[in-house]
RNA sequence: GCCGAUGUGGCGGAAUCGGCAGACGCCACGGACUUAAAAUCCGUUGGGAAGAAAUUCCCGUACCGGUUCAAGUCCGGUCAUCGGCACCA
């Protein structure tokens, strides 16, 4: 029989909506939990079939959360500030705001008509002036503690959306969102000091319920390496530092490289004979972009500096100082000593330059290649390191250099700050004030929000100045200090700003006077199980631990991570295992599949379709058997009868309890479907289901198709939500059927099966297995060597 | 180059601890129903060989080797694909 989606579908969204079934409970007495999905961004296309997948999994652990006992939060918001929104603002004339609000109608409506169970009270909007309000409090707490900071600096620039970006927003060397190239320039800009928080991001990720692979990625970004600050002398009496990660090797150090950026050239220049081509050199490396950059790694270009040499502090032996892009004014001291001997990047440049290379650690050929094992070297050619192994040479070259106030031992970040200046219309301003006078002062708190103008224009401009710049009547203002004419901050927020404490503001999202109440947070904090996608794990995940870390840090949260437990979905593809997009023409409108096949079995078939954590092609056949399991559930009250749990089918039941249950809780969803098809195939065969039965079934199905089953359950005869009727409970010893078939096997082969009682002793069993006319004769005139049986499971007899 | 993951039928994918490989679904094929088609229902479906048949045997989880009574699963090596980082000293 096929079920009226249509009508059961629309029935049951307006009913839980009436009556407020998923309104969570202010009772904190309750034990909760906490489900968190990334909230999306409300883009004008709408709603991607790829959203439903993790929606969907998450709707599904909420709601059996919630059939258990729990007060379950599952909230849903919009991440509503963006480029987007704004560009397409821009070409059509029309204000961002009435965008965002007509674009979030469209996501609201195409959520609801798949039926999950969020607290529609609690929503929340980035966009919003009283949720603006507490992203720039946080902002203005950032700042008083210094670690909000605004200091001219190179940064990347996108050519396409005139805006700077964040480091983390430049993928291989191009804009992460558009795609374009991404220049250098020097700007003054709004920092956020993560860099405090590195190795906090890193030490307490330990012990948390995050991926693996999340972890490792996140570590990795953060990039922690131990190693020594080395100070050179120059012949023109300045110290140079570098950086190193081999101290060790200081011995084999034969020139030096500095950054084209070092400030220290700035001061050599009368000194530097050659200055031209050091000039000319500079001009050209600042004019690569990110992307020229790593496309030319194997050509290593440099000048020399004549006129000035370094002093290496070890022996006192003056070597050559070189300017080279490969070497980085933002990491370290922008300053190497070069060891080309066993740096693969140093025996590069020395082949360019015709550089010595010397060795200080035996057991390669340095003039082949550069030996860089630092597991079975041992130091030669270096004095009073001769003979000791890497690891030993490196705590006594750092223990020499400390003794000698020549150097120190450094640890280093790859993780920078985090540029927070945009140069956009369409997001938070920073609430900031120039006076000429008192310098940076902040907007009083009682002043918040700081509230975009409304305007006719905010194209970006030419000049990388933010669109708010031009609105005079917005710009000027008092100072809040003296009170003197000032100008208010015109760069905006990135859009990671909001997301970064958004699932805080779930647990009370109507306060006007905090950002939630301490009580709410204390209830709610941590977030219990928080999915979302592998590309934001150096994005807005590190961005959000960072404000949750500050926000602990400063007593207004309790908990030091926001995120308990953190997964990950695969993506969905399209049908010829592509990614998704409207130029390869697969995309999937997730409106169309529920007008076909009703919602229940696009949730199912979103479950069913693979591995959640893997990328799986949508397929439009597959989705029919997902419509199929449904129909056949929707006849079985066709072949009711009875009460109980039928001797046929109890074992089968609890089985199918026992494994829908776990299956849940470790994302196995697509197993747990499977288990519930195969348990109707069962019922089919037996040729009826008694009410019982039926009602676990539906139970169990409930969170993955609710509006088929509470029409179901309706039809029994209820009058309350089954969505909110107890989880089914099985019984372990219930679970094994009495009598159970295992495998035989001589010598690891499979020779036959055979029926034995679940609780049968070895002897029995073996005996059993003798008894079988194939395996009798499989050891007929052989030597039983041994004889095993693995409870419930094989026997193996080994003959010779 | 570094880090991480993955490799199982025509396809998506199953297989707690090493214990009957291919659950479940799709596709395909055969049959029933139908004037016909769709839908639905029943059956077959990893590859190969023998047999009239029930059935029997062999080979199979990227590749090579090892441990074990027993390996998709553990160990060593190779190859391939995907994701992340990438001149970070």
């Amino acid at each position: 029989m096929k079920y009226e989606f249509s009508a059961i579908d629309k029935k049951w969204q307006d009913k839980w909506d009436k009556k407020k079934a998923f309104k969570v409970s202010e009772d904190y007495s309750k034990p909760k939990y906490y489900t968190l999905i990334e909230f999306p961004y409300p883009s004008g296309q709408g709603l991607h079939i790829g959203h439903p997948r993790p929606y969907t999994a998450m709707d599904i652990v909420s709601r059996k959360k919630r059939m258990e006992g729990y007060n379950v939060l599952f909230p849903m918001g919009w991440d509503a500030f963006g480029l987007p929104t704004e560009n397409y603002a821009i070409k059509n004339h029309i204000h961002p705001s009435i965008v965002t609000e007509k674009n979030i109608a469209h996501f609201k409506e195409q959520l609801k008509s798949i039926g999950y169970s969020f607290d529609w009270d609690r929503e929340i909007n980035t966009t919003d002036p009283k949720y603006v309000k507490w992203t720039q409090w946080i902002f203005l707490q950032l700042y008083k503690k210094g670690l909000a900071y605004k200091k001219e600096m190179s940064v990347n620039f996108c050519t396409s959306c005139k805006c700077v970006l964040a480091n983390e927003e430049v993928v291989n060397g191009v804009c992460e969102r558009c795609g374009s190239e991404v220049v250098h320039k020097v700007k003054s800009q709004w920092m956020l000091k993560i860099t405090d928080y590195a190795q906090r991001l890193i030490d307490d990720l330990d012990g948390l319920d995050f991926l693996e692979r999340i972890k490792t990625q996140e570590i990795n970004w953060i990039g922690r390496s131990e190693g020594a600050e080395v100070n050179f002398g120059t012949t023109l009496g300045d110290e140079v530092t570098v950086y190193t990660t081999r101290p060790d090797t200081l011995f084999g150090a034969t020139y030096m490289v500095m950054s084209p950026e070092h400030a220290l050239i700035e001061k050599w220049k009368n000194n530097i004979t050659n200055i031209d081509d050091v000039v000319k050199y500079q001009i050209e490396a600042s004019k690569k972009s990110d992307f020229e950059r790593t496309e030319l790694v194997k050509d290593k270009t440099g000048v020399c500096l004549d006129g000035v040499k370094a002093i290496n502090p070890v022996n006192g032996k003056e070597i050559p100082i070189f300017i080279s892009d490969y070497v980085l004014a933002t990491y370290g001291t922008g300053a190497i000593m070069a060891v080309p001997a066993h740096d693969e990047r140093d025996w590069d440049f020395a082949k360019v330059f015709g550089l010595p290379i010397i060795e200080v650690v035996a057991g390669g050929n340095v003039e082949n290649a550069a030996f860089t094992d630092v597991a079975t070297g041992v130091l030669c050619n270096s004095a009073f390191l001769n003979g000791l192994e890497v690891a030993d040479a490196k705590k006594t070259i750092i223990k020499w250099l400390e003794e000698n106030g020549k150097g120190h031992s450094k640890v280093n970040f790859k993780l920078r700050d985090w540029v927070f200046s945009r140069q956009r219309y369409w997001g938070e301003p920073v609430p900031m004030v120039w006076c000429d006078d008192c310098g940076w002062v902040p907007v009083p708190e009682d002043q918040l929000p700081v509230k975009l103008p409304d305007v006719e224009h905010y194209e970006p401009t030419d000049t990388g100045e933010s669109p708010l710049s031009k609105i005079t009547d917005w710009v000027n203002t008092t100072c809040p200090h003296c009170g003197k004419p000032a100008k208010r901050e015109t760069d905006t927020m990135p859009q990671w700003a909001g997301s970064s404490w958004y699932y805080l503001r779930y647990c009370d999202p109507h306060n006007d006077s905090e950002l939630a109440s301490r009580e709410a947070l204390d209830y709610w904090m941590p977030v219990d199980w928080y999915n979302g996608g592998m590309e934001h794990v150096t994005l807005h995940l590190l961005y959000s631990r960072f404000w949750a870390k500050f926000l602990y840090d400063i007593d207004i949260i309790s908990c030091k991570e926001p995120y308990k437990k953190r997964t990950a979905h695969g993506m969905i593809l399209g049908e010829n295992g592509e990614k998704m997009s409207k130029s390869r023409g697969n995309v999937v409108n997730p409106d169309d599949v529920i007008a076909e096949y009703g919602s229940d079995t696009l949730r199912l078939y979103e479950m069913f379709i693979g591995d959640f954590e893997k990328a799986a092609p949508w397929n439009p056949a597959s989705i029919r058997g997902c419509k199929r399991f449904l129909d056949k559930v929707a006849s079985l009250p066709e072949i009711m009868k009875g009460q109980g749990y039928s001797e046929k089918l109890e074992a089968s039941i609890h089985k199918l309890i026992k494994k829908v249950t776990n299956d849940i809780d470790n994302m196995k969803f697509n197993t747990a479907i499977a288990a519930m098809m195969a348990f109707i195939n069962d019922v089919y065969e037996v040729g009826s289901i008694t009410k019982d039965e039926l009602v676990t079934l539906i139970t169990l199905l409930n969170p993955f198709a609710p509006h088929l089953t509470e029409e179901m359950w309706e039809n029994m005869g209820n009058t309350t939500f089954l969505s909110l009727e107890k989880w089914p409970e099985y019984d372990e010893a219930k679970t094994v059927e009495n009598s159970i078939e295992i495998a035989v096997q001589i010598n690891g082969k499979l020779r036959s099966t055979i029926t034995i009682a679940k609780d049968a002793s070895k002897d029995d069993a073996i005996a059993s297995a003798k008894a079988d006319p194939k395996v009798a004769e499989g050891i007929d005139r052989k030597t039983i060597v041994k004889e095993i049986y693995v409870p419930g499971r094989i026997v193996n007899i080994v003959v010779k």
